[in-house]
RNA sequence: GCGCCCGUAGCUCAACAGGAUAGAGCAGUGGAUUUCUAAUCCACUGGUUGGGGGUUCGAGUCCCUCCGGGCGCGCCA
């Protein structure tokens, strides 16, 4: 097989960017981008317009010698390259986009893989929930993101572990153990007006009931019920395919050296003062709106103190960087955070990425949702409602600043609507066609690719080509939404030419094999897409 | 009042660093099936990108302003 470029779109990128420097001594950046068109080549860069102030010739003139130099260089590669429109546009020769299919079949795991994380060690931190329930569908919705984009990164050449914080400590908690406490009395007959910030819902008297049979003492209570709903939620999580590398307890932080280093830190550095009786960090000298407390006047820790712990307890354990996904109720904790962590001498080291909320839809109507009230869709009830690829999958659809209207009905139809399906029925339909190539003696062949000469079967293939430049935009940005839309991108591109065109022909062997290998190609992208995003990738719907 | 997110087709959303004629899906209408799984495909209809101003070769995208929707603003977590 002839030598094809690691990354097609970097290697076009660093000859542009020589030629400009040798021709016109000029140095800048080039980004080839795919074309909004087929007409328009394959790859495009708008460079000229950027460089018009900078150069002294006509960008028509300066686009006429690059177009000559460009074409000398790429001639092995590519087979028409143009600066008409002003932007620069190149069309790969098709025996570049057979090379790829090529390099796809023979190496399919290795396909798509980027390398911009330099084994950077990351860890990520995600729907970390309160122990007081179960997981809604906000945590849904940051446990498909979080752990895909473990798995993108990961894919780009990061070390990422990922992490689940359980706040199993504080006046949530305590509210919560009053709450079973009166469940408690209730079972045993004594009747009580309900605690006043206690969390109804029924799952409540479970816990009850089960302390009550495994005679819980009274101090032992706490943990109990903590740890019953921390194992519960972790659970669910693992029918959501999402595991943790750590999973981190409050208790165990209160308990260990990193508050009293926080606060040695912050004291040394005078950034705490005192009044009414409490102690504030003053926040404000990080660009913080206002100073914060963290030892309240009853002498206890706030949330966001141990919090500060937590995150220094992170760093120390030697991570490069912090990425944390948070609900958007947690917006106004960013300033404060890094406010924190700067103050405790590790400035730059953390992400937040906020995740917006999902409304769910059911029958066109909004449901209602409060935790407090004991009213609220759980995530256990969506997957046994809609099952994990498709409620991962629509999680994802979506940028995660965008809040999201989650269709239960229409995640639950079986049909083109509905986008999994789709996906995966390109999956399910490539197995199918290249085991009816078997059965009829013929299978996926690279010697006669040249036949692959329809306008669908190159737009196929030049799809496949996009695929790890996808991917890199998709760490780069950190949305994993790319990649769900690229497979439905290729998904009607597939069925398109499925459609149209019969791939398995007894009567043509020779045209047969050819196409079989595209669909071997696109099977084997597909499923890579789809682990990325941890979705099922099934031979058979 | 302050802060964050959002406003694009009837609905749900795209548009990658400001680029080429603003794109998909759903819904609607009309068509394709002796099939390699129709869980599919094709065509048509649908837009003053919330309003106004600015920046420039070029603005859905950046800046200002107004309007509308959501969320947050605790010594809760």
């Amino acid at each position: 097989m002839e030598q094809i470029p690691d990354n097609i779109k970097h290697y076009l990128e660093n000859i542009v960017k020589d030629t400009l420097k040798s021709t016109f001594n000029v140095e800048t950046e080039v980004i080839f981008e795919e074309t909004p068109k087929p007409d328009f080549g394959d790859y495009s860069s708008n460079f000229l317009f950027r460089l018009k102030k900078e150069l002294s010739e006509p960008i028509q003139t300066v686009g006429d010698i690059i177009t000559l130099e460009v074409m000398k260089k790429l001639q092995h590669i590519a087979s028409e390259v143009s600066t008409q429109t002003g932007f620069l546009n190149i069309k790969l020769a098709n025996k570049t986009l057979h090379n790829i299919l090529r390099k796809i079949n023979s190496e399919p795991q290795e396909y798509g893989k980027v390398n911009i994380g330099n084994n950077e060690y990351i860890n990520l931190e995600f729907v970390s929930a309160n122990p007081t329930g179960p997981l809604n569908v906000v945590s849904a919705r940051a446990a498909s993101v979080g752990d895909s984009l473990k798995r993108i990164m990961n894919n780009a050449g990061y070390k990422v572990e990922s992490e689940f914080y359980s706040n199993n400590a504080g006046k949530q908690v305590e509210n919560l153990v009053k709450s079973v406490k009166w469940w408690i009395n209730k079972l045993k007959g004594i009747e009580e007006p309900f605690p006043q910030e206690g969390y109804k819902g029924e799952y409540l008297k479970d816990i009850a009931e089960r302390a009550l049979n495994e005679n819980i003492k009274e101090e032992e209570l706490p943990e109990f019920i903590t740890e019953t709903i921390l194992n519960e939620q972790l659970e669910t999580l693992k029918q959501f395919n999402v595991e943790y590398d750590h999973v981190i307890k409050e208790t165990f932080i209160r308990k260990s050296k990193y508050p009293g280093l926080v606060l040695r830190i912050l004291k040394e550095e005078k950034f705490l003062f005192f009044e009414d009786g409490a102690t504030f960090f003053r926040t404000t000298d990080f660009g913080d709106t206002e100073s914060r407390v963290i030892i309240r006047r009853d002498g206890t820790g706030t949330y966001f103190f141990y919090d500060l712990a937590y995150h220094l307890y992170k760093l120390q354990r030697g991570y490069d960087k912090l990425i944390n996904i948070l609900g958007p109720d947690h917006h106004g904790y960013i300033k404060r955070m890094e406010a924190g962590l700067t103050a405790l001498g590790y400035p730059n080291r953390l992400k937040i990425i906020i995740v917006q909320q999902v409304s769910l839809l059911k029958n066109g109507e909004k449901i209602k949702m409060s935790k407090r009230a004991g009213q609220f869709y759980t995530l256990k009830q969506l997957l046994e409602e809609v099952g994990k690829d498709a409620a991962r999958f629509f999680f994802l659809m979506r940028t995660t600043d965008a809040h999201l209207d989650f269709d239960i009905d229409l995640a639950k139809k079986i049909g083109k609507e509905n986008p999994v399906y789709y996906v995966q029925y390109m999956h399910a339909r490539s197995h199918s066609l290249l085991k009816h190539g078997e059965e009829n003696n013929i299978v996926p062949k690279d010697n006669n690719l040249r036949l692959l000469s329809l306008p669908e079967e190159r737009l196929l293939m030049r799809k496949l080509m996009y695929f790890p430049d996808t991917v890199e935009k998709a760490t780069i940005r950190m949305e994993p939404h790319e990649i769900p839309r690229y497979l439905l991108q290729l998904a009607d591109i597939f069925h398109n030419y499925y459609q149209k065109n019969r791939i398995v022909n007894p009567d043509k062997p020779e045209l047969s094999a050819a196409r079989l290998f595209l669909v071997l190609a696109v099977k084997n992208v597909t499923k890579r897409a789809l682990d990325i995003i941890g979705v099922e990738a099934p031979e058979q719907m």
